[in-house]
DNA sequence: CGAGATCTTATGACTAGGTACTAAGAGTAG
DNA sequence: CTACTCTTAGTACCTAGTCATAAGATCTCG
């Protein structure tokens, strides 16, 4: 890498640690082709921590996430609320990564998810799938919008191992979504 | 905290380190109330690594979750043709985040999500949504496998401004999903 | 052209949180 | 009593820095 002013150096160190956060001055300063010391004095001036620091701050915020991030993965919103084989409630914030960047409304299957997820919660059995669903999108959820689902159990039928259950979502009392869900379970009740 | 028997102190060690890597050796010598250098020997023989190397890897995993969960969040499955207005093409791989542990079977919100991305991204408008859709999981999707979603135009009513869409989901030539969306576009076509 | 300002590099002292190694004392079991 | 485990202590060394001081290099303006 050729050598640049100062400015120039700067910003591009300001963001080769961002993408790189575990990289060393010495690194830098072979990159850049400068001394350590200048590195670091650059870090000064910009206020950027040395690498354990940085290490540290990133480590955290993995931390603070393993709560938030699961749930993210595996149910799709919190449910606040559960009766088995009854009903359930759970909420669902609206965050940049669910809209289109466009116009920040909310992906359909966001939102499904939540009802979906919530159905496969309420009922009492270790293995509930989705068999069929009809849904309906009322209005549109945008960005920062709290989704609040209810899901309700209208039938169990045993014989044939199927679930019926009631999902309708709401933004402020406002229907937003609303599905009929025909799940399938293993056996017990 | 009372002092214990060896064995007991490095189970205690294990755990506490656990769920709190962030612990230096001093601290850990005084909630054990024994030596720093006990404390050494202790993740010697338990071959736990010193404190920044800890922080080093809960970072590095941080890392690569930041690659692995961003495309989860967009557009689900991954677009190989599209012909707008007429049909589409996607795969998806059920990956060990989108099956439930017990099972291995793929939660079902996440083949509804690859059927809707597609849906919305047939539409050939700049603000396509879903209104309504009308779904069937024919059998349940395992872990590995692929999903081949097929779209399909079926109906374009501009009048109303609403397009009808056929989604059907293939692993192995074996249908697992089909639905039929009615999606909202604004109003260029 | 020269003086001052800015930028860069070097050097030394010090820090946290260790590793690796040697040595010595305490307690216990055979 | 001896052998062994367990614990503690101390030393040298490491990385990746901070902080402060000093001196050389470049640029800029009058």
């Amino acid at each position: 890498m050729m050598r640049r002013t100062k400015k120039e150096r700067q910003q591009l160190l300001t963001s080769t640690i961002k993408d790189n956060p575990f990289i060393t001055d010495e690194d830098l300063a072979e990159k850049f082709q400068v001394s350590v010391q200048t590195i670091r004095l650059d870090r000064l001036e910009l206020s950027i921590p040395e690498l354990r620091e940085r290490i540290k701050t990133v480590a955290e915020k993995r931390f603070e996430d393993e709560v938030r991030s699961l749930p993210l993965e595996e149910v799709i919103g919190e449910i606040i609320d559960i009766d088995l084989d009854q009903s359930a409630i759970s909420i669902f914030d609206v965050k940049e990564e669910h809209v289109f960047k466009r116009n920040n409304i909310a992906r359909g299957h966001h939102v499904f998810a939540q009802a979906n997820s919530l159905a496969v919660a309420v009922i009492n059995d270790e293995l509930a799938l989705t068999a069929k669903a009809n849904i309906q999108f009322k209005r549109s959820v945008k960005l920062e919008e709290r989704v609040i689902a209810k899901a309700r159990v209208t039938n169990i039928d045993e014989r044939v191992g199927r679930t019926f259950v009631e999902v309708n979502s709401f933004v402020n009392n406002e229907l937003v979504f609303t599905g009929e869900f025909e799940m399938y379970r293993s056996k017990n009740s």
